[in-house]
DNA sequence: CGCATGACAGTCG
DNA sequence: GCGACTGCCATGC
């Protein structure tokens, strides 16, 4: 595995409950801030391996990436956590988003 | 080895 | 503020 690959799913394990991450925050924080799509992969490829909480990544846009019945899961999951969403659907990247500080280098 | 793809992000119109 | 286009990087065929 890459270090960039365990980083990320280090960072993903991190997440505290009632918090959510980006796939850029994390892909930034983990040593490539253009490797949101290898977060997104990874995601795929470890979520059931690692027992990662893939439900606490969203995209940018603080919205759930999966369409269907898999987004509402996630939803009622996070909803579980504590995690209030907004009326367009999308979840308060201000107040719930996750960052971190002990992996950051100075900032 | 080359082309296509992906639960995305950032910029431009 | 939203829709379309391009950029990125690793995996799969």
């Amino acid at each position: 595995m890459r270090p960039f690959t365990k980083l990320v799913v280090e960072i993903i394990a991190d997440i505290p409950k009632g918090k959510v991450m980006t796939y850029g925050q994390i892909a930034k924080i983990a040593g490539s801030p253009r490797a949101a799509r290898q977060v997104v992969r990874i995601l795929h490829t470890l979520t059931e391996k690692y027992q990662l909480p893939w439900q606490r990544v969203l995209n940018s846009k603080g919205c759930i990436g999966l369409p269907g019945q898999h987004g509402q899961l996630q939803r009622r999951m996070l909803e579980e956590e504590g995690i209030v969403f907004a009326e367009n659907g999308s979840v308060h990247l201000i107040e719930y988003g996750y960052e971190p500080l002990h992996l950051m280098d100075e900032n």
